[in-house]
DNA sequence: AATGAATGAGTTTTCATTCAT
DNA sequence: TATGAATGAAAACTCATTCAT
């Protein structure tokens, strides 16, 4: 007790970081992190930044992550791993079409909105694409929907197309479309993934006419 | 005499032997950034690697460009100046949806597998990014393609649907089926552009169907 | 807990040993900065001159300074604030013009003799710069005189002469004279000090025949 | 003839070059020269800041000078060639003290106010000092006035004093006080060598009263 | 001679990582 | 474990000078 007296005399105003657990302390960095990189991108980024958007100490970081590129991977796999699940799970539930690419689109569109604003602030920097692609969880996430495209087609609840290029139609649309509604002052997220829906389920002529050009 | 003759008529027209060198460095300098920047995604390219992928000296590159940014932007410049005539072409002799729809994914996905570069780069490097488009001049292919699709819907061509939404769904399908047909041994735009279009136009239902699936 | 008391007792009052260092540190560069300005010019000195003079690596240079400029203003602002206190006190101390001007020279020259570093660096190298005097600091330093010698004409003590160009006589006769003076084998403020004296008090007529010309 | 006029043809717009001799050239440089070091200083001044301000090419620049410390001790030495001769002339004129002192400070002053801009700029940046004390027509000017002032002791002009001394203190008033005189609204080289004048033949009781503080 | 782009050595500057405290 | 200054390799950038035209 002596000694804790001690230290808390020796500290003048460092209040409340004998509250910070290891565990806080991570996802402190990785929240810095994925601010960052959402703002600058991943090249621009430099670790002091990543540091500078938080209360530690840079050489704090190094107790947690190796570098850069390691609290990188982490970011991206903790999205990853909030968003897979959601999605595989609404796919899974589909007893239709219909229902497989609305809960896709819902989900996804809604998630973009709510709980993570990087997808939004990614697509402003140069290294978007890569951040996006190339982490082994949101490959693992696109080959996930490729599998349960394929799946549907084997269980004839698709027509046998090509899961590949589908995968790919579905994930550019998703992309592109939630980047546009988020720049929207109201963002609809309903309204955007029934757009896209209707667009995968009858093409073009079956998309809801706008009140204003008709 | 007849040669001073022939000096003074060439210079204006051809520009001279020194004009013709600084354009032929220039695009160098270009060409070297692209593949450069195709391998190793923006952020992780320095200028070093530029110079270095060039028979030119590391000065010589700022006689060019202020900076790793500056490449890169007249970069995607480049190839947005040299496919937006392309497309504007191709939609503007379109007298149906089919055939909007139809020109727009067959140029785009032969300008990818025929002129581009980096795109052909991509194909060897599995985890590259996708060149991120938002200079001026991309920004400005994309406004072009709603503008069209406006007219169109003014003109009765298309239904009244919304234009930004479609654009949208259109470059995002255009690019991330562009990125995986390449990776394709047998890259077929045409197939790519015929998947493109029957989805566009009559959704999932209206897919090709694949031999293998059947 | 003797030592513990000890360390606590200690950390506020001496800084602990990193912000010792620290000091240390500064103090370090600015020392080398001094005597490599003084060896070859500001003009031709380059930061690797000054972190060269140091047993320190290149990146901790800029912990300290952001540039060249930015060290070398630093350094006469602490060569200033050394001897305004000095030159003031001495001043105000002066019941006669006598004491006044000779206070005044007297302090300066003995200054640049022991306590400037660059000043004697400089009779090691017949053609270098003598620093200009510029800086905030410097500039109050040459304010505070110019209004000593106000005050003096207000109280009776001066003539009501130009005190701007009085200063600007005094500033310029210190500095040229403290040059010669230091480049002399046996360098003798007090005479320095003597002939200035009287050159002010009494003009030409007035300075200490010499010996040799006699 | 007929090649005067392929000349002309193959040069669109550059009359008037045919007009610049070699003497033209040289001087072009020196005065650019003069103005950029004064502006930025000799060690921030660059070949290419010199050649910018002038129509020439840069390689042009080394047909006439070795280097930029060549073209600056040329421009040195051409101020000290023009005022040298000026003040030596006034001081060989002098038959008294009162004349050997004002007409070097009168003809000075006048010399900085009309014939030259340098001085008053030169002040303003670091490399001020190196640039007037160091180039050997400079120092010969220096020399020369201890020298003159050596021949007045000898002739009895002059009390034996010491010499080098006084030169250093007429050279530290001289441009101290022209640096103050040049930020005056209305610089008045008379006033300023009246004044200099009388606090070298009577010392600060000698110096003219000003209105203000009478 | 004049031109001005190319050169590349040298300088400035950054920043991931280490380590003494 | 936290801290944050020190490190130095590597990147960015400059610029005096050369040389083909």
């Amino acid at each position: 007790m002596t000694m804790e007296q001690t230290e808390i005399a020796a500290r003048p105003a460092s209040a409340g970081k004998r509250e910070r657990t290891k565990q806080q302390n991570r996802q402190i960095i990785l929240d810095a992190a994925r601010t960052v990189f959402a703002e600058h991108g991943y090249g621009a980024t430099t670790v002091r930044d990543i540091i500078r958007a938080t209360p530690l100490a840079s050489g704090t970081f190094y107790n947690y992550f190796q570098s850069k590129e390691e609290v990188y991977q982490a970011m991206q796999d903790e999205t990853a791993l909030t968003i897979r699940p959601k999605l595989r799970d609404a796919r899974l539930q589909a007893a239709t079409v219909e229902e497989f690419i609305s809960a896709t689109f819902r989900t996804f569109f809604e998630f973009v909105l709510r709980d993570d604003v990087d997808v939004r602030a990614m697509r402003h920097n140069a290294d978007t694409m890569r951040m996006r692609m190339d982490t082994p969880e949101v490959v693992a996430g696109f080959d996930e929907l490729r599998e349960d495209i394929e799946k549907a087609i084997a269980s004839g609840l698709f027509p046998p197309v090509d899961a590949d290029y589908l995968m790919a139609a579905i994930v550019g649309v998703a992309f592109e479309m939630s980047e546009r509604m988020a720049r929207r002052n109201e963002a609809d997220p309903k309204a955007a993934a029934d757009f896209a829906t209707a667009l995968f389920l009858g093409g073009i002529r079956s998309l809801p006419h706008t009140g204003a050009a008709a």
